[in-house]
DNA sequence: TATATTTCCATGGCAAGCAATGTATTGCAA
DNA sequence: TTGCAATACATTGCTTGCCATGGAAATATA
C-alpha cells in the first residue's frame, strides 16, 4: 500500500497546504490561520467564555489559553471579567478584528476556491459530507474511552 | 455561511482527529504522529538523502531536520555520512523502526478504517481522489508565484 | 585557480497542537 | 460554616509546522 493511498496521509497533507494557502492571504492583515477559527466563531456570537469557544471550534483548552493570549496581544480580542463569576472572562472582539471580518471571509472563500477548482457544485457536497461523517467517526472513536462502557445501553 | 460549512475549516478539524487517533495507537510503540510519515517513507525505500525525504514527504526542510533529530534520538533512524557529499547523509533504519513497522502499519489502517467506517467502497475511492484533486490543486497555487509569470505560455 | 553561486543541512524564532499540572473560584455537602 | 469536589483558566513541557538565516561543501564561472 502507498502512502498516498491511506486517508490519514493524505488529509494531514491537504490540511497543511490549506493552512499554507490561508496564511499567506491573512499574514498580510496581521491574523494567522490558528486564530482563523476563533474570529469567525467570536463574529457570530461574542461575549462567550474561554471554555464556550473550546466547545465550538474543538481545541483543548490550554491550546485555546495560548492562542487568546496572542490574540489579546495582537489586539484582535479583549477579556472583560465576568462579574458573575470571578473565573471566567467574557471574550471580546476589538475595532480592529472587526475592521478585517470581510477580507477574512473573503481570504478563506478564495482559498477554498482554489482547493475545489474543477469540482462540480455535487463534488463539493459529497466531498464535505464525507469528510463530516469522518469527523463524526473519528469523534465517536475518541470519546468512547471516557464513557463507561458498562453505562451504555 | 456556517464554519461547518467551510471545506478548510472541515478539512483542519479531521486532520487533527486523525492525528489524535494515530498518536494514542503509536505512542505505546514510542512513535509520535509527527515521524509517521517519514518512516512509512524509509520502509519503502531507506540510504535516502533529508532533502529527498522532504520531497517525499512534503514538509519543509527545517521541519524535516527537527523531526530526524528526534527520531535519531529515539533510536528510530541512524544517520551514515556521505562519503560522495560530505553536506548529506543516508537516513537509515534502526532495528527498533523495523521492529514495529506492522505495529505502524496496522494502526494506521486502524485509524483509516474507523473513520471511514460506513463508507461504501466508491465513497472511500471518491472521497480519497477529491482529496487528492484539493492537494493538487492547493500545490499548484503555492507554485505559482514561484515560476516568473512572463515565462507562462 | 580564485571567486561566486548553489546546494545541503542546521539553527533560532514563532505559532499551534496536546498532556499534565497548578491555582483560584465556585458550589455542594456534611 | 467549614471542608471538599468540581469548574475555569493558566502554566509548563513537548511535538510539529513554518520562516529566515547561517555555515559548510560542492559546483559553476571568471
Amino acid at each position: 500500500m502507498k502512502r498516498q493511498d491511506s486517508m490519514g496521509y493524505q488529509i494531514n497533507h491537504v490540511a497543511r497546504l490549506f493552512a499554507q494557502a490561508l496564511r499567506v492571504r491573512v499574514a498580510p492583515h496581521g491574523v494567522v490561520p490558528g486564530q482563523f477559527a476563533q474570529l469567525l466563531a467570536l463574529y457570530e456570537q461574542e461575549g462567550v467564555t474561554q471554555n464556550q469557544l473550546c466547545d465550538q471550534v474543538k481545541i483543548d483548552q490550554s491550546t485555546m489559553a495560548h492562542t487568546l493570549q496572542r490574540m489579546e496581544r495582537d489586539e484582535l480580542i479583549q477579556r472583560v471579567p465576568d462579574p458573575a463569576d470571578r473565573r471566567r472572562a467574557l471574550i471580546m472582539l476589538t475595532d480592529r478584528a472587526r475592521e478585517v471580518q470581510d477580507d477574512l471571509v473573503n481570504a478563506a472563500l478564495r482559498v477554498n476556491a482554489v482547493a475545489m477548482r474543477g469540482f462540480t457544485p455535487e463534488q463539493v457536497a459529497v466531498c464535505l459530507e464525507l469528510v463530516t461523517r469522518m469527523i463524526d467517526n473519528l469523534e465517536a472513536d475518541g470519546s468512547e474511552e471516557e464513557i463507561s462502557p458498562r453505562e451504555e445501553t
